[in-house]
DNA sequence: TAAGAAAGTATTCGATTACTTACTAGTGCA
DNA sequence: TGCACTAGTAAGTAATCGAATACTTTCTTA
């Protein structure tokens, strides 16, 4: 934060990279406290000391901000999500430590379901909605394949349905943040995730027949 | 649909209350097609064969508008609910029949949760968010409710903890929305949530011991 | 049936928006 | 050091939006 602080106050002039990444920066942030459809791009300016032409010199359309916004959050997620697997012992502890890694990432970050689920990327844009749609579709084919792993390891009964089981898990983590999201910071979305968890944990290892 | 398309043809002035709701019901229409914040009244007047400045002759601001679809949306979801919830033989049982319920009027009316968990109405209007706070809450107090009878005929573990459990139910909903949303209307929103509540039936039966 | 109430129209306004353009000045490289 | 390149500025544009205004048409009712 000072390098980046001093960075600002000095250099008042940034490379065309450098300030790409501030205005990501800068629109993830402003999404999170206004909501995504309502940050424009006056407010993005504004929010690092530019005029709003500015902003065009780096980005030919607003669009391509959300754009670029989405392929940021897709980069560190799958990071993120890739290194809390990557310690696992086995799959089902793989997927309890995503989980986690995800609602971690996302109290830091509060503004990225707003921007996975917002209703105004799926309609308007093409390009955003098929970013959207394969990081959440791969998303769930990860889940799914480690449950397939947990069935192959007896972990998890044979019959159960991995599909809707990977569904719910995504529905586990868009409850708990909309849980926070309207009732405000009161209940840290940490605690309420720990407490939620075994309840989905239960669910798939303790299913006994198909209905 | 023949008596109301009869009637808008043949009356072309409607008193202010028959207004308000053909008003409701378009802007419930068009959020289902577009998105809640992108319809506007122009959209709302077009859609019902008016001018754009007729509409503020029944409501005041555009805001109102929104607050009274909200309101129609609890008035008509709770009825639904509570009906469901009547014919049921045991909590585990109302739970369940509220959750098909539930779908159900989802699969009729697709803008509703785009209505609910809208970013647009939560931020900027106070009311709404109040109204749609209250909504939420009513609702996982009454699946709270549900499971703490549950545990009083003893078809639930009495560890469960079941302010949790009700935040993991609203969030299968709202996982099985998206899932349908993103991936279009190919696989039915009912078919996949007929496959995913017995994993959540599961998850709150078989607990044994809390974490 | 006359008169007032109320629904609807046509038009306009001010604010906001994404985006453009002509110009200025800081930066890095030869 | 000087100069070309380019980030940034300042001003403006066209479009859109919610809302207000003045006026017209329809309905109700006394």
């Amino acid at each position: 934060m000072n390098k980046e602080a001093v960075q600002i106050t000095t250099k008042s002039r940034l490379s065309s990279e450098e300030r790409q990444g501030e205005i990501i920066r800068v629109a993830v942030e402003l999404a999170a406290e206004k909501g995504v459809d309502s940050v424009t791009t006056q407010d993005m300016a504004a929010a690092m000391h530019l005029t709003q032409g500015a902003i065009f010199r780096h980005f030919a359309t607003k669009d391509d901000i959300w754009v670029a916004v989405i392929e940021w959050i897709r980069e560190r997620l799958m990071k993120i999500l890739d290194k809390a697997a990557a310690n696992a012992t086995d799959p089902l502890d793989a997927i309890e430590r995503m989980f986690l890694a995800h609602i971690a990432f996302i109290s830091k970050h509060p503004a990225i379901p707003r921007l996975l689920f917002s209703e105004l990327l799926h309609k308007k844009n093409s390009k955003l909605h098929q970013l959207i749609q394969g990081i959440i579709s791969g998303y769930e084919a990860k889940i799914t394949g480690l449950l397939e792993a947990g069935k192959a390891q007896f972990m998890v009964p044979a019959d159960l349905d991995t599909k809707s089981a990977a569904v719910l898990y995504i529905g586990m983590i868009q409850g708990l943040v909309m849980q926070s999201s309207i009732f405000g910071g009161k209940r840290s979305l940490q605690q309420q995730a720990e407490k939620t968890f075994p309840i989905y944990l239960y669910g798939i290892k303790e299913i006994t027949s198909v209905v």
